[in-house]
DNA sequence: AAGAGAGTCAACCGCGCAGGT
DNA sequence: AACCTGCGCGGTTGACTCTCT
C-alpha cells in the first residue's frame, strides 16, 4: 500500500514559524478543517499534511489548554491511564483542552516516572483516591478499548437490530446530543446513560460550551465503541459470559460507565 | 561563568484503519 | 478484491531550556 506524497516537494521541517501559523490558521479560517494533504499547497506553506494537521490540532486551534496541569486533571489522568493504558487520545478526550500530545508529554515526565516508583505510585493513587491497579505492568490487564469507527452501521437497520439485546446505540461521530437520530436510539435513556458519567466525572472543566453542545462527544463515542469491543473480548463464540467480575479493572470499567457489570 | 546532564515538549515517523474507487 | 487516499494514533526524536556542579 504505497502513500504518494502530495504534488509540493520540499517540506520543511521542524519548528514552525509565526509567518506559517498565520498562514495556516487563516486558512483554516476561511476553508475549515479537513483534507490536511492539500492545506500546505492551497494555504502556501512548505509543510506536510500530517504537519499542519499536527500543528493546529496541538497548538493553533482554538481552545488549547495550555501550562501547568491541575490537580483534578493530574488526577484524572492517572485514573484514566490505570484504565486504558496508553490511549492518549482517549484520555485527552475527558480533558477538554488538553491534547493527546500534551497528555502524553506530562505523562511521560511526570506521572509515568512517579508511577514507576512504588512509593511515587502510592501518592498518585492518594491522590486520586482509586484502586492500586493489581499488576500496572502487566499490559494485559489494561482494558484495550479499541476505538472503532461505526459509521456505515449507524445507519444499517440489520446492525441496529442486532443491537436491540445489547443496548447499544452506535452513533456515527461528534454530533449534538439533539443530533442523534430518533432511529438510532436503540435505548431511549442512552444519551443519559453515556454521558452521565461525562457530566460525573467532567463537568467541572467546563465540557460543554455555551451552545451546550458536549465538547467531547467523539471521544465518548469511541468510549463507547470501545465497550462494543470489550464485549467482543467477555463473551466467547457461544455467548458465555467470561467477563472476570472480580478483576479491579473490570470493576473500574463497569463502575465508570454505570453498566451494572451488564450488556 | 561555563560546561554537562537532565528535563521538557513540539514535531516527526511509521503504522493501521475506514472509506472510496 | 485490490489498491489508493485521508486521517488519526502511539512511540520516538531532537532542539531548546533549566539546573547543577
Amino acid at each position: 500500500m504505497g502513500r504518494k506524497s502530495h504534488s509540493c516537494e520540499g517540506f520543511n521541517k521542524g519548528a514552525w514559524t509565526a509567518n506559517e501559523d498565520i498562514l495556516l490558521i487563516n486558512y483554516i479560517n476561511i476553508h475549515g478543517e479537513g483534507k490536511w494533504t492539500t492545506v500546505p499547497c492551497k494555504a502556501g506553506l512548505k509543510r506536510s499534511g500530517k504537519s499542519c494537521r499536527l500543528r493546529w490540532l496541538n497548538y493553533l486551534r482554538p481552545n488549547v489548554k495550555r501550562g501547568n496541569f491541575s490537580e483534578e486533571e493530574n488526577d484524572l489522568i492517572v485514573r484514566l491511564h490505570k484504565l486504558l493504558g496508553n490511549r492518549w487520545s482517549l484520555i485527552a478526550g475527558r480533558l477538554p483542552g488538553r491534547t493527546d500530545n500534551d497528555i502524553k508529554n506530562y505523562w511521560n515526565t511526570n506521572l509515568g516516572k512517579k508511577a514507576k516508583e512504588p512509593s511515587g505510585m502510592k501518592k498518585l493513587q492518594a491522590a486520586s483516591n482509586c484502586l492500586l491497579p493489581s499488576q500496572a505492568t502487566n499490559k494485559t490487564n489494561l482494558i484495550r478499548t479499541k476505538a472503532i469507527r461505526c459509521n456505515k452501521l449507524a445507519s444499517d437497520p440489520l446492525f441496529l437490530q442486532s443491537l436491540s439485546t445489547s443496548r447499544q446505540k452506535i452513533p456515527t461521530k461528534a454530533m449534538e446530543v439533539n443530533e442523534i437520530p430518533e432511529s438510532s436510539k436503540v435505548c431511549p435513556n442512552l444519551e443519559e446513560e453515556v454521558f452521565q458519567e461525562e457530566e460525573n466525572m467532567v463537568l467541572n472543566y467546563g465540557s460543554f460550551n455555551d451552545d451546550n453542545i458536549v465538547a467531547f462527544p467523539d471521544q465518548a463515542l469511541m468510549e463507547f465503541d470501545g465497550l462494543m469491543e470489550f464485549e467482543r473480548w467477555m463473551l466467547n463464540d457461544e455467548g458465555v459470559d467470561y467477563l472476570p467480575h472480580d478483576d479491579d479493572q473490570i470493576k473500574s470499567l463497569i463502575s465508570l460507565f454505570d453498566i451494572g457489570g451488564e450488556f
